[in-house]
This record gives structure tokens, C-alpha cells and sequence, in this order.
DNA sequence: CAGTGAGCGAGCTTCCGCTTGACTT
């Protein structure tokens, strides 16, 4: 039995540091906490001091049993989770919850998995820091205080259910607030005037200049006027401005910046990035990838070095220390890297190697030399007019880092090719081909993508890399916010342009404003974000998490005991609780939107039991209100009085076909025409207004060819089984249970009888599917899936039912 | 798969951070 034990938080860790402390050491993983505050109820005792009430975790019980074990059979136990505040945490339940003793209990830290930093570590070992542990119990605390007692108050006033937190509440608030400025955007126009010039170069050759005037117009007027001054003008340089510049590589990858590029460069969300980064981080790949900071150990500084020489050479060579910026890093881990720099790719899924060279080429490169450029403005000088035009062009003189790593931006709109200019020289004559004025608006500021939210949170030093995946899931389950799309809108804009000595005047056409995959609020979060603010603004603050961060600081320094600070807190706090749950009104986000021109009754739109509503009349009336669901691309912050009119005019008669009426309306599940008691789903193109007699006719017609062709073969006796064509290619189904066909490219056509029941034969579980799990089952699979926090009662459940 | 919108009110829901598992769609 070794001598030693040793407890760090990850079992990769503990993999790898087994190896070099050789058979004297046993190490362990506690996988992160080991227990927490109770989850019944509030788990503070408020009479006892703020004293928590600390559980083992269910999923911990049967790890804490066996770490109990270990350290009864060695001499020395080696506390090792990382330096942070949850680090020192976790060390210190350890130490509680095993019973350890303080003679034979050592609390070490390392910063890189290497064996003489470990070995290091174990020659100075120090106590567990108190002052430390009780930040993260203050931490911990005020967390729970906040979302346990806001939560409730969102129960009574808007909906059950749902949640509020110091972190995920100003999240949403974030997204809310932005669409705020989307909606009450208005764009400004103005005229940007670009030339095409001709010339001859230094060698006689005919050469081609572009050009943008320095100055925007605001008005057509002053374009126009440009213009006619250009006709008779003449053109030439005035200056040319030669200088040096030079671009440095961005920082090695922390969980942020990965999950940014990652959804820039290779389209996954966050969620999909921390997957596939954990998988390369359990194959001994990549460093951990839970980190804020950007430091690279010298160990790695080495290897990179070394792997660029070899691979550009020694003048392509800059190390780098960088630093950290964001607001409250706690700097426990590496930046994320390639374990061995000399790897450049890796086996695995596509995914996997995508993501690795991804990380590969951000490390190496934040070690290059900067990259060289020489950066040349033309000017040209336009006679009668103080104005000039202005030709840029860039030139890299030494690609440095460029060689393996371009950082993408979120707006690369003026991407403009910046090119090597022809060599000119000053007072030179220029022709002037073409010059166009055109019209140009101002962008709309863009939403919010899972990746630019995270980006956002980091900078206001809300959440943590173990949770920015989590909380962005978590306002997306409660239904806060999600991810749409928006389709491009056509908007005219003007163009004036002169050519040949003639100024033409056009109106042309362009998409603006299309949006993917980008976060939108609904009208619950909105409600939500409103009702929240309005009542504790305090925490719904941008700055609330930096300011209780100063503080649990202080608790760290020892400045002040961490429940005087809690106390200070919570005296200002539960009042408002109180207060809130009392006397505040349901929130329903209810907005007049005017007065119903055929019945002269008021319409408005609210929050209703099923959704967002519209409805004409008020309740108080002797006649009864008329409600309308709202479409599912509406909200009740932007709807207009004629949209929300037109949600009356459905259901709608679109005339007969074969001796009886099609009524079109929006379902659940979107506008559908219904016909002979059957349904018809409207493709997304037709507008359910506008459907004539003919389309729906149509629509009608092809659904029926499509049921026609479902049917591929029918076999038995009766035709119990069917062979059947679907979503995912043919299938069957007997006795309502669906069943594959393998092997895959099996001819559906040639399938008999025999083979079928072969086939269900092979697949008992597609029978015992159904009945077991019902629709709730796999309500409860999805919860579970979605938070990472199985719970044992959601599972539990079903079983139950089941008799 | 597709009509809902009054109110009785059982018992339930919820936070943030640290870490991975396991078993059917």
C-alpha cells in the first residue's frame, strides 16, 4: 500500500501525475466539490449566523466512501486541487468531510503537470488558507441567497418555474437590452464617393487606381454637387505616404477566446466546443481546457520555439509572456495549448482535429515574430475643390505569425483587398474613369451569438470558463432568450454616377440586416429583465459581481469575516424580498396597442397562460374579449397595431375543393390549411394571409403524393408490417413500433416477411422502448441531458409510473 | 400534432462553480 496520497480535482490529472511520483504515491480524483449547500430548501441557517448546511452530493457518496479509505491506509495526504478560491474549497471539504487530521494532511499547488513542478510542490507544502475558503463560502452563499429568493418571487408574479441569478439574469439582461437598441435604431444615411483612376507608371505602363473621397456627404444635394465640380476637374497626386507598420499574434487560447474563434472560424456553438475540447483533453492532447488565463509554461515555451525553427526558421521566433486582462481571473491553469507542441494534427474525429489545429496554430503563433507591413496612402487632389481622394494600399514585407494564424473579427465587412499600389509619383495627372456617390447606411448594432455573449460576460467579469456553457443552456431552457435566425430585408439605396462627362441617377437594391444563429429575447425574458431591474436593480446591475468580487477579496486578505459581509448584504437585500413579494403586481408585460377600428373595443397584447396573446376587449366589458395567439417571429414589445390586427382575420376560408371548405390558420406547430378534417402544413414560403384557392389546392395535392409514396411495400397477412419511407430513409413498422433496416443499402423492395421479423428479432429494445418510457421519460431524459446535474428524483419518477 | 386565454389551488420549481459519467434517441 503507498505511503502517500495524493487528491487533485480532474482523473486526467491524476492520471499523469501517478506517473511521476512513482509507487510510493497513490493518486485520486475527487472530480471537482465533493459536497455542497443542501438542495432542500435554502441550506443557510439564518438564526445560526449564515452557517451553511454542507451535504455530500448523491453522485459523490460512493467516491467520498472510497477516499475515506485511501487516506485510512497512508501516512501523509496530499491536498492538491488547484490555487484558486473553489480550489481552496475544495481542499478544505476534503479535509472536513474525510476527517483528516492536520499532522498528517499537506496542502500543495503546482502550475504545470510537470514532474519537477510537482516534485517541487511537495517539497513546500503549506496550510490550507482559511481566509481563502471562506471567500468561496461567502461566494457560495450569496449565490443561493440570491437565487433562492428571487427565483420564488418570479414563480408568483410571472410564470412557475423559472430562475434568476447574479449571473444568468444580467445575461439576459445583455441580449434584452440590446435588442432594445436594435428596435429603436434608425439608420442615417450618407454618400460615400469612390473613383476608378488611369494613368501611365514609371515604366510606361497603363495602371488603374481606386479611390475613396475622405469626406461622406449627408445629403444627395452635396453628392451631386461633388460631382458636377468632378466633371471639368482635374486630377492628381498631391502626396504619397509611405510607413511601417506592424501586426503582433493575439494571446494563446483561454475557454472565451476558444469558443469565439471556434464559432468564427470552424461554426460550433459553445456547448459543441467544450465537448470536443474535453475529449481531446481526456486523450492527453490539449492542456485543460476550463482556464482564464494566458501564461504558457516554459516547458511549452521551448517546444514552440524549437518548432519554429525547424518549421520558418530562427528569425520567425518572438517569445511572448502575456498577461491576463479580464476582470477577476483567478489564473489557475495554463492558457489552453497543445500537450506537445511538435504535434501539429491528431487523430480522431473531424471535429476533433478541426478544433486541435485550430489550438495548434493559435499557440505557435502567439510565439512568432510580428508580421511587417508597409502601409501607402495616394492622395489626389481634385481642382475646385478642397477635397481629396484617398488611395491605401498594404504590403507585407514580413509575414511573421501570418504565416500560420489570421484571428477572425466578428464584423470582417471591410475586408476590403488592400493591395499593393502602382508606383506614382507626385503631381502625376490622373484620368478619371468613374465616379459614384452612393448611399450608405449606418449598421444596425448586431445581436448577441452564444460565443460574442460569452466574449461580453468576460469582459464584465460575470461567470467563470466552467460556466459560460451552462448559462448560456440554462437562459435558453428557461426560455428566456433563443437562438434564431433573421431573414435579410431589401432596401433601396441611391446611386449617382459619373461617366463620360454624364451624371446618371439610380435606384438599386440591397439585403441588409440578415442574421444566424444569434440570441433574441422573448417576451418572457423581457418581462422578466423588466420586472427584475425595476425592483433590484442592485443586482441586475452590470457591475454587481465586480463589486461583491472587491469584497470577497477583502475576505480573502482577511480584512473582514466573510459572514459580516453576507450580514451586510442580506440586511439590505431581504426587506426588498419581502417587500417585492408583497406589493408588486402579476407581471404580464400587457401594452395598448389602440383601439380596434371595427368594434371601436381596445386591443392589446399581453403574457397569457399559453403565450404572448392579443386581444380586443377588456374583461371588464359585458362582452367578452377576443383573443389571438401571437405568431412565433412576433413579440409584444414590437408588434404594431395592424400586425396585431391581422392576427384576427385567422382562421380564414380559401374556398372548396372537392365539395368542401379550406379554412387556413396558425397552429401550434405553424399555419396549416385544413381540409376534410386533415391537416396541410403551409411551407414556410406561403404566407398564410395571402394563400389563394389554387395554392392550397396545390399544397393539398402534394402532400397527398408524398403519403402515396410513403408506402414503399406491405407484408403478412393483414399487412401488419409496413415498409415505409421516412425522414431518414425507409423503414418498418409493425404493431405501431418502429424498426431499422440493416444492413444499411438494403434494398427496402426486397425485404420479406421472414427477414422483417428477423430484423425484430435483432432490436427487442425498439419494442420495450415505448411502452416504459413515455412521452414524460423522455421529457425528464431531455432535462437531464440539457443541466448536467442529473438529478436522481427526475429519473426516479418514471420508474415509479411504471407498474 | 393544429379550437385554448375565468379561477379553485395540491405540490413542485430555483442559484453558481468545481468535475465527469453512462446507455438509449
Amino acid at each position: 500500500m503507498p505511503k502517500n496520497l495524493v487528491i487533485v480535482e480532474s482523473p486526467a490529472k491524476a492520471k499523469t501525475i501517478e506517473k511521476f511520483l512513482g509507487k510510493d504515491y497513490q493518486v485520486m480524483s475527487s472530480f471537482g466539490h465533493i459536497r455542497d449547500l443542501a438542495e432542500k430548501g435554502i441550506g443557510i441557517d439564518f438564526e445560526n449566523n449564515y452557517e451553511p448546511q454542507y451535504v455530500v452530493s448523491t453522485d459523490k457518496k460512493k467516491l467520498v466512501s472510497e477516499l475515506k479509505k485511501a487516506t485510512k491506509d497512508s501516512e501523509t495526504i496530499w491536498l492538491a486541487s488547484d490555487e484558486d478560491r473553489e480550489g481552496e474549497a475544495i481542499a478544505w471539504h476534503l479535509y472536513e468531510e474525510l476527517k483528516l487530521k492536520k499532522e498528517n494532511t499537506r496542502r500543495i499547488v503546482f502550475h504545470e503537470i510537470t514532474k519537477e513542478a510537482i516534485l517541487h510542490a511537495i517539497e513546500n507544502p503549506r496550510d490550507i488558507d482559511v481566509n481563502l475558503v471562506d471567500a468561496q463560502q461567502a461566494r457560495r452563499v450569496l449565490d443561493r441567497i440570491v437565487g433562492f429568493e428571487l427565483s420564488p418571487i418570479l414563480w408568483r408574479k410571472v410564470r412557475p418555474s423559472l430562475s434568476a441569478g447574479r449571473v444568468q439574469s444580467v445575461a439576459v439582461r445583455l441580449i434584452v437590452e440590446r435588442e432594445r437598441e436594435i428596435n429603436q435604431f434608425s439608420a442615417e444615411a450618407n454618400y460615400r464617393v469612390s473613383a476608378v483612376f488611369t494613368s501611365v507608371d514609371v515604366n510606361g505602363k497603363a495602371v488603374e487606381l481606386k479611390a475613396e473621397l475622405q469626406q461622406r456627404f449627408a445629403t444627395k444635394a452635396e453628392a451631386q454637387a461633388f460631382l458636377e465640380t468632378c466633371k471639368n476637374a482635374q486630377f492628381s497626386v498631391d502626396n504619397i505616404i509611405t510607413k511601417p507598420a506592424k501586426k503582433s499574434p493575439a494571446p494563446p487560447f483561454t475557454t472565451s477566446t476558444l469558443q469565439q474563434e471556434a464559432a468564427r472560424k470552424l461554426g460550433f456553438s459553445v456547448a459543441q466546443t467544450m465537448q470536443v475540447a474535453q475529449r481531446l483533453y481526456e486523450a492527453g492532447k490539449i492542456t485543460y481546457m476550463r482556464t482564464d488565463s494566458v501564461n504558457l509554461s516554459d516547458l511549452a515555451l521551448g517546444t514552440s520555439k524549437a518548432e519554429i525553427i525547424s518549421m520558418a526558421g530562427p528569425k520567425y521566433v518572438h517569445i511572448r509572456k502575456f498577461t491576463t486582462k479580464s476582470k477577476g481571473a483567478q489564473e489557475a491553469h495554463e492558457a489552453i495549448r497543445p500537450s506537445y507542441m511538435n504535434a501539429h494534427t491528431v487523430e480522431g474525429t473531424s471535429q476533433e482535429k478541426r478544433l486541435y489545429e485550430l489550438i495548434w496554430k493559435r499557440t505557435i503563433a502567439s510565439q512568432m515574430a510580428d508580421a511587417e507591413l508597409e502601409k501607402t496612402s495616394i492622395y489626389i487632389s481634385v481642382s475646385g475643390s478642397p477635397l481629396q481622394f484617398v488611395s491605401s494600399g498594404e504590403v507585407i514585407v514580413f509575414d511573421g505569425f501570418l504565416k500560420v494564424y489570421i484571428e477572425s473579427t466578428d464584423d470582417d465587412t471591410d475586408a476590403e483587398n488592400e493591395s499593393l499600389l502602382p508606383a506614382m509619383k507626385n503631381g502625376e495627372k490622373l484620368q478619371s474613369t468613374e465616379i459614384v456617390a452612393q448611399e450608405r447606411f449606418s449598421q444596425k448594432p448586431p445581436r448577441y451569438g452564444e460565443a460574442s455573449l460569452v466574449r461580453k460576460m468576460e469582459e464584465l467579469g460575470i461567470g467563470r470558463p466552467s460556466t459560460y456553457a451552462p448559462t448560456i443552456s440554462t437562459i435558453q431552457n428557461r426560455l428566456y432568450v433563443e437562438k434564431g435566425d433573421r431573414t435579410a430585408e431589401k432596401r433601396e439605396y441611391n446611386v449617382l454616377k459619373l461617366k463620360a462627362g454624364k451624371i446618371t441617377d439610380k435606384i438599386k437594391e440591397e439585403n441588409t440586416g440578415a442574421e444566424k444563429s444569434k440570441l433574441f429575447p422573448t417576451d418572457i425574458g423581457t418581462v422578466v429583465n423588466d420586472f427584475l431591474t425595476e425592483y433590484f436593480p442592485e443586482i441586475l446591475n452590470y457591475n454587481f459581481t465586480a463589486d461583491v468580487e472587491k469584497e470577497f477579496d477583502n475576505i480573502a486578505d482577511g480584512d473582514i469575516k466573510w459572514t459580516v459581509a453576507i450580514d451586510k448584504f442580506y440586511k439590505k437585500f431581504h426587506p426588498i424580498v419581502l417587500d417585492t413579494m408583497q406589493n408588486s403586481e402579476r407581471q404580464v408585460g400587457e401594452r395598448i396597442l389602440g383601439v380596434d377600428p371595427a368594434s371601436g373595443r381596445q386591443l392589446s397584447v399581453k403574457i397569457g397562460k399559453y403565450g404572448p396573446l392579443a386581444q380586443i376587449g377588456t374583461v371588464e366589458e359585458e362582452e367578452k374579449p377576443v383573443f389571438a395567439s401571437l405568431r412565433k417571429e412576433q413579440s409584444i414589445e414590437s408588434i404594431t397595431l395592424e400586425e396585431a390586427l391581422d392576427l384576427f382575420k385567422l382562421p380564414r376560408q380559401v374556398g372548396e375543393f372537392e365539395g368542401k371548405v379550406m379554412t387556413v390558420a396558425i397552429g401550434r406547430f405553424g399555419p396549416y390549411i385544413r381540409h376534410d378534417a386533415t391537416f396541410y402544413s403551409l411551407p414556410k414560403t406561403d404566407d398564410p394571409m395571402e394563400v389563394s384557392t389554387e395554392r392550397a389546392i396545390e399544397i393539398i395535392e402534394e402532400k397527398r403524393e408524398v403519403e402515396k409514396n410513403r408506402i414503399i411495400q406491405t407484408l403478412g397477412e393483414n399487412g401488419e408490417i409496413q415498409v415505409l419511407n421516412g425522414r431518414f430513409g425507409p423503414y418498418f413498422t409493425c404493431d405501431k413500433v418502429n424498426y431499422k433496416i440493416f444492413p444499411k443499402g438494403t434494398d427496402p423492395l426486397t425485404l420479406t416477411l421472414e427477414r422483417c421479423l428477423e430484423l425484430i428479432a435483432a432490436q427487442p429494445e425498439a419494442a420495450n422502448k415505448k411502452k416504459p418510457f413515455g412521452r414524460k421519460a423522455a421529457a425528464a431524459k431531455t432535462e437531464t441531458k440539457e443541466k448536467p446535474k442529473a438529478k436522481p428524483k427526475a429519473k426516479a419518477k418514471p420508474a415509479a409510473k411504471k407498474k
